[in-house]
DNA sequence: CGAATATGGTTCGTGCCACGTAGTACTGTC
DNA sequence: GACAGTACTACGTGGCACGAACCATATTCG
């Protein structure tokens, strides 16, 4: 089935389904290469992403991951206890917690965020600029697309 | 930074390391969004998936997942907990296994792989045929360089 | 003001995922 | 027939995510 890769003929229905199927493994497969030797989660970095540029709440923080309140509060204890994030009382809220990164935790970011862009962009190897940057529309027209409605009619 | 969703300007490097990040995590969400009523693991799933076509012990099956003799063994039991799969002995050697598919988890494996296609293909719904066919080729170059060799070089 | 309610977080218990380290049962080899 | 290797299982660890129950505080409203 899966046949000639480069061959500009026969792209069927199920080809557009397999090759975003493969895609986002390898993705996800690159995401994690990059974290080798900080033994983090994918959910981890993405959680040092979001604290790079913010200092939330815990259920602020949830909303941008996606998780429930409590989910994240053991995100946290595990992120505390490797010294990569901090909890501080918020002033104003009492009941509140303020999240932000520690220095090391910022280093851990900076430094996985940076070889991500190198493992991702690796996977682009054999595509050049032109392919590339056709490539990005393409991804950004479906993706502009994504989360707007339902999907199975 | 990330603004002009479709602009043909300005496709910075990180943009194709951001498009295809956010492209897995749909896909990863579009894939888990198609087990929906089956509460299966992706692992689950992929496995229903080789098991499609082959009967093979656990051993090979590990392989094929990229996991553990052990942890195969714990995917198994849960699977088999709920009916999906089967352990008989193996004639030729009594202390193999030979895992297949039972009826159900056929059932359901069909009826995920079915859903599965819907919903990653539905992701591509802002894009025209030729823009699909576009896309194949060029995730089709892309796969076909990956796994080769190192990617930091 | 004070009671009712809503919100931010945590705790606890559940279940899954993946691993490593034994162990058991068998296979193949010498 | 001993011995090494193989197939699988058992057990314990740790992480991920969830829901329900639960404080403590905020907010709303009578």
């Amino acid at each position: 089935m899966a046949s000639d890769p480069g061959s500009a003929e026969g792209v069927a229905d199920g080809d557009v389904v397999d090759a975003l199927v493969q895609l986002s493994f390898e993705v996800q497969a690159a995401l994690t290469r990059a974290t080798d030797g900080h033994d983090l989660s994918l959910t981890q970095v993405r959680m040092l992403g979001v604290l790079r540029d913010r200092t939330p709440g815990a259920r602020e923080l949830a909303d941008h991951l996606g998780l429930t309140a409590s989910s994240t509060t053991g995100l946290l204890d595990r992120a505390e206890r490797r010294g990569l994030v901090a909890r501080a009382p918020d002033l104003r809220d009492k009941r509140a917690v303020t999240v932000s990164l520690t220095t090391g935790g910022r280093e851990v970011a900076l430094d996985v965020e940076e070889r991500m862009a190198r493992e991702v962009g690796g996977l682009t190897a054999e595509l050049d600029e032109s392919q590339r940057r056709q490539l990005v529309q393409l991804l950004r027209k479906l993706l502009s697309g994504v989360g707007a409605s339902g999907s199975t009619g």
